[in-house]
DNA sequence: TTGCGTGCAAAGGTTTTGCATGGCA
DNA sequence: TGCCATGCAAAACCTTTGCACGCAA
């Protein structure tokens, strides 16, 4: 099986956005966050063409793209090749922003009920609870 | 037990937006509609205006403010007095867009689950499941 | 009269599009 | 050489802010 190729044409700016999606493991970026980074190392690369790669890179299944901060700009996170394993839900702090990664296999149990139960097949990819954290509920019991 | 406010001044605006909220029942609506809604009616108020409702709503406790169309608009529900029966969660399909809301008891479940066992306490108004529909995943099983 | 409410215009931020140029194959 | 990629400028959107005027109390 082929590693599907963000573009047809293998150019400067694609093959350092691959390799630095790559390079961040399950971390997400926002796109004004990669221009910064290419800026920094003197590679600039204008924000139009990264919003173009995020957009191929999305349709080819490398990159995932989801909404964190509502309302705000997108997140973009590399989907790495060691697959499904580890499929995890977000858990998005209200109060304080806190991202947490909850992998459970209670949580399992939730899909397959809403699948069976209720015909619905839910992307664990782009969920997000959005609630209160430990340290939240208990600064604040309200 | 009072009715809060949404402003300290009584206006033909503020009256105007609370009023159509409430007649809303728990459907949503963008501000743009909102606006929309106002001017065909010809009772037009100004975009401004209505954000600066919408807010003073969401902070009253009024209204619940939510995005369903991931880096789109915001939606804003109407919070009625019933109370806590209607809880529920929304699920929305990622193919046609569907929204479903969803009243269950295994969701309970999972609610108290995560607080229990991950100390972490879910926002059902504002979270969404995100995944495919009953219709969507009988027209594609991919 | 006081001070919040209103709404136009403008600014802010993110993302998309038009278009001339650059660079891969 | 052909055609996609690039990136500047500008547009498109949603939302917020500045400011002068209106209006409720």
């Amino acid at each position: 099986m082929e590693t599907p190729r963000p573009s047809n044409y293998n150019t400067r700016q694609g093959g350092l956005i691959l390799d630095y999606f790559s390079s961040l493991g399950d971390r997400h970026v926002q796109a004004t966050e990669i221009a910064e980074y290419f800026r920094q190392r003197k590679e600039t690369i204008g924000l139009t063409t990264i919003y173009r790669h995020l957009e191929k890179l999305v349709n080819a299944g490398l990159i995932h793209k989801y909404f964190l901060n509502e309302g705000e700009s997108a997140c973009y996170q590399y989907i790495s090749n060691a697959g499904e394993k580890g499929e995890h839900f977000h858990l998005k702090c209200e109060n304080c922003g806190t991202l947490i990664h909850l992998e459970c296999k209670t949580l399992e149990k939730i899909k397959r009920h809403i699948l069976k139960e209720h015909q619905f097949r839910i992307n664990a990819l782009k969920t997000v609870f959005y609630g209160q954290c430990k340290n939240c509920l208990g600064d604040d019991r309200s």
